[in-house]
DNA sequence: TATTGTTATACTCTATAACTATA
DNA sequence: TATAGTTATAGAGTATAACAATA
């Protein structure tokens, strides 16, 4: 029995835990006819209106692939395509009500999919593994950066 | 400024987690033109060799989705289909040599690029935090259940 | 009859390449 | 020239439906 390295069991169960959550948000968003990573693209946008380049930057997708993610959405209507006023190029990506309301209902029910998992330990553990989690975490997309003043989508 | 809910902090902690993982795991994967799910269907078979129906559950896939995957990583050599004794039905998957040592290189890389951020807290909190994930996991597919011995594959 | 797996089909996700418009 | 975004195209991932073989 070897002695285990401590990054290695912690690797493990990142991963493990992450496979777990993915599986849960996966079949969330399909049952609401949602990709994950259109699911996550409107958890981003809950306080923010990135550009697209912004949007493909952080979540590692070419431009093209962005375009067809929010044009699917955006038929859908759950979010809609703005223009930036400093920069006539660069569209800004706005979540409608209907885009928040799903949008908060779907994060509902993640909680509660995950609650047999996250309630396995008490409330103290719980804050406590959150606070040993959270310097691992990569800084999200800065909220609403850009632009000051909310922007007018196209209804 | 309201008091977080334990559960609320903790679930948003592991969402954020879970796609910087998944972020990661994709990277490394496309790198070997594999996609998350052979990625993670090539670490189940390491120890086990389960039926195409196994992995379809454990995975949460269509058994026609199974069907395509493997076909694509046995025309690459990285597994096999081999059939059991028991159900003549039954079709069971199985990692090559070739596969075996992709999986191991990919591991060892995630590692890497999970290493400046799980660096950023020491060994000892390294070691509590994977003990307090723990609990939360859902157990992983029986390590090689069927059959009690190895089968033989098609080469 | 029920289960295991494959095939045919259709749609989404994804990247590359070529394009337009603006900086 | 370089950057922001769209469109056309092609391959992989996915589910549904229909099917063959075995239980």
């Amino acid at each position: 029995m070897v002695p285990e390295d401590s990054t290695d069991v912690l690797v493990d169960g990142l991963v493990r835990s992450a496979f777990q959550v993915m599986g849960v948000l996966t079949r969330i968003g399909a049952e609401h006819d949602l990709s994950l990573t259109q699911l996550r693209v409107l958890g981003i946008l809950r306080d923010r209106q990135p550009r697209m380049s912004d949007l493909a930057a952080f979540l590692g997708l070419d431009k093209s692939t962005m375009s067809g993610l929010i044009a699917r959405a955006e038929r859908r209507g759950l979010l809609t395509r703005g223009t930036s006023p400093e920069d006539k190029r660069a569209v800004v990506v706005l979540i409608t009500d209907a885009g928040r309301d799903l949008t908060r209902r779907m994060y509902e029910e993640a909680r509660g999919a995950l609650a047999p998992a996250t309630g396995r330990i008490g409330p103290e553990q719980r804050r406590h593994l959150a606070q040993l989690l959270e310097p691992l975490l990569s800084p999200p997309l800065p909220a609403a950066p850009r632009p000051e003043r909310p922007v007018r989508g196209t209804p």
